[in-house]
DNA sequence: CGGCTGGCGTCGT
DNA sequence: TACGACGCCAGCC
């Protein structure tokens, strides 16, 4: 696993809690220019959804985007932290934002 | 607002 | 080892 994924995870790890950050710029920020999907794959088959908050990452159009336990789940965990949603959108996307 | 295409890495065959 | 398909997207038409 050392390869995106490790800095991806270490990325991932920068965001505090109550913010959130894209596909996209996640894949910037581990050198990728247009690397979202890749990302993603890595996210559905990320060997610790524990220890990873891929629920803090989005979808640039301010939606949630997918999670392997559902976007019930996803949307819960986000409300939690403080990310307020609303019809499967981000309330004050760009303002949760995170930039790296 | 909905649908189609593009671009990148990992996994499976 | 090599090739093709897939995925928790993004952007343009």
């Amino acid at each position: 696993m050392n390869t995106l994924e490790k800095k991806i995870y270490k990325k991932l790890a920068e965001v505090p809690k109550g913010q959130i950050t894209t596909y996209g710029e996640l894949a910037k920020a581990v050198g990728l220019k247009n690397g979202q999907r890749a990302v993603g794959r890595i996210m559905n088959k990320n060997p610790y959804p524990v220890i990873i908050p891929c629920h803090r990452v989005v979808m640039s159009t301010g939606k949630l985007g997918g999670f392997d336990y559902g976007p019930d789940v996803k949307t819960k965990m986000l409300t939690d932290e403080g990310v307020k949603i609303q019809g499967g959108k981000i309330v004050d996307f760009e303002n949760k934002l995170y930039r790296f």
